[in-house]
DNA sequence: AGGTGGTTTAACCGTGTGGTTGAAATGGTT
DNA sequence: AACCATTTCAACCACACGGTTAAACCACCT
């Protein structure tokens, strides 16, 4: 097994054995390179040196260099959004909700600083593939989200705010300072200690400032 | 005059007369080119067609593709930043501050939506390159941005906060979302109607969010 | 007119690119 | 062993890429 094409989702449910481990080691090389040099800098050849395989094994599982970048970049939103899911639990308090998903979020970028820098460049020059690939690794992700809003708007823990304007609030918080950080760094001429210690601090405190933000107006 | 060298700032103040056009017109060719298909997807032939000159005319006024690429960037950055210089001065109160900041942000994506994206994406793969291009066109930013935060927090307008809390934060809600917009406006499924009402109601919505977030516990 | 120097061009070059090919291994099945 | 599909690989190809070159163009000056 393993002609391109089939292939229900992107990373292969837990293959027989370690079938079919070339291919899940070529798209991990892939990944990392795609990361690390964006789509056009990456270079096949890198690819197959980082796999440790020749340049011809990347064609005979993934066809072309295009299809090879769509494998690599479904498999990044999924890594992504999977880790979202938890704090989306029905029974989770907002405030939990909103601490877990920042946490989330910072974690996510420690591990893999360079995964939404490449999402959103990637975004920029294939929009069409984001439709499609979250309708399928998140199609239920909407409701669950504008469920725990509702219900903290009704609990008057929030005052009332758009699913829109809600999760663009969380995601430009948690997302922005990842890949524009060395932005904002320089703008505000932070030396290394006073940048330390705001990632240190920005856990807490962006889920303070995200609080503070939504609270209702009598408080 | 125009040989590859000199050249005090990325746009030259008021060439003599036409002269130069020629270099300034491949600028913005390259511009263009750049920010719509990244550095590395960019080719100079496509350049070279978009300016409507032969291609040997980008090595001879900019050497290399690399140094077109800097000019690019630096004049992209610079014309980035004095959009924020108006609202920086000292007699401005904190409200309409932070109101220009973000009306001026917004306006710029307006205009260019690729233009943060880009910078994002250079920065990426050439950090050094934002250090000193920041350090040339945005010499005394972190005073006249730490003096106003300062003045408000003095004043009682605001909680205490960090500069660079401060700035990451501003910077964050309303950066992003031109860059990552259509991430979240998927991510929460929000269609063109919906979307349109956001970005209408986005300068507004942004100010008092930011207000909120910031204004002093005891309100 | 003829020279001068900045500017523009077509033709060319070496190299690196994504992609192809055909054959050699590999391993399971009979 | 013989057979067959799958996997791996070295060698190759056409071409697009960034960059170079040498000649032509064109004001402008004397």
């Amino acid at each position: 097994m393993a002609l391109h094409d089939a292939k229900p989702t992107v990373t292969d449910l837990a293959p027989p054995d370690g079938i079919d481990e070339a291919e899940a080691n070529i798209l991990d090389a892939a990944h990392r390179v795609f990361l690390r040099q964006g789509t056009d800098g990456a270079r096949m050849q890198e690819i197959a040196d980082e796999a440790g395989v020749n340049k011809s094994m990347l064609h005979y599982y993934f066809r072309s260099k295009e299809r090879l970048a769509e494998a690599v970049f479904m498999r990044a939103v999924g890594e992504t959004f999977r880790r979202f899911e938890p704090a989306m639990q029905p029974e989770v308090p907002f405030r939990d909700f909103v601490r877990d998903l920042v946490a989330a979020d910072l974690a996510m970028m420690d591990d893999h600083p360079y995964l939404v820098g490449y999402i959103i460049s990637e975004l920029h020059h294939h929009p069409e593939r984001w439709r499609q690939t979250i309708a399928l690794e998140f199609p239920d992700g909407r409701a669950a989200m504008q469920a725990k809003l509702d219900a903290a708007i009704a609990a008057g823990e929030i005052r009332p705010i758009t699913l829109l304007e809600f999760t663009t609030f969380l995601v430009s918080l948690t997302f922005f300072p990842t890949i524009g950080g060395g932005l904002v760094r320089a703008y505000a001429g932070a030396d290394k200690e006073e940048w330390d210690a705001f990632l240190a601090r920005r856990e807490t405190h962006f889920v303070d400032l995200c609080l503070h933000a939504l609270r209702p107006a009598e408080a």
